[in-house]
DNA sequence: CCAGAAGTACGATGGCTGTCAAACTTCGAT
DNA sequence: ATCGAAGTTTGACAGCCATCGTACTTCTGG
């Protein structure tokens, strides 16, 4: 199990899929903190209301959906948002989802 | 009935709600079909796959999401997006989708 | 070698929602 | 005053999906 799980290639890229990924607050927590953070984080490292084995769930889903992509290091799962793809597949729709959850108080940002 | 049913006003946008309404491939496209419209286009005008109630829920969605503004001419029920309010608060998400959705096949426009 | 940390896998469950058909309401023409 | 066109309402139903707990796997540090 530990290797790399699948990754679509950006020419799957699919926008019912991605929608449907970016439909759930959690998950757009995720990109959201994943985007304001910079940096890649591990499973662990976001900050999330739902318990681990949801929280897997979701960062599937992600994956799946090409928003993340998705590493072992250690027992770490890292994750990185595939920020230059989704931009070319898919252009201005993550800055105008982010841009979106700033602005708008929103049932983004989960727990403090 | 006949009269207009409630709105909310553009303060009230919430953006889990629209990407709710969004996340639906009927509802997306009757978004689309009425951004390339380019008019008020009544319910009866929209290639829709689906039944003529279920088409009555589609457009309530969107109306109580905000996409769409809806009035009475006669027997017809019109629509029209609500652009400008939308770029407002949500700048840039409305032309990303309908961009998007020109690109990719994607599960957009319905029928022929 | 062992304990613990980090996730995953697996059911199970509950709620939401897209769908339809059928009956009803309104309005416009004839 | 009637018929049809255009939508709405209501109720029922099916399928999906977010959620959880528990058990399991792996890797790391002592």
């Amino acid at each position: 199990m530990g290797r790399t799980p699948p990754h679509p290639d950006s020419s799957q890229f699919d926008l019912q899929r991605v929608l449907e990924a970016l439909v759930d607050p959690v998950r757009r927590s995720i990109v959201t903190q994943l985007d304001a953070s910079g940096e890649d984080v591990a499973c662990g490292g976001f900050d999330l209301p739902v318990s681990k084995s949801t929280a897997t769930h979701h960062f599937t889903v992600l994956r799946e959906a090409g928003l993340i992509r998705q590493y072992y290091v250690g027992t770490s799962r890292m994750n990185a948002l595939r920020r230059a793809e989704l931009d070319d597949v898919f252009p201005g729709l993550l800055d105008a989802l982010v841009r979106a959850g700033r602005a708008r108080p929103g049932h983004d940002e989960a727990r403090t």
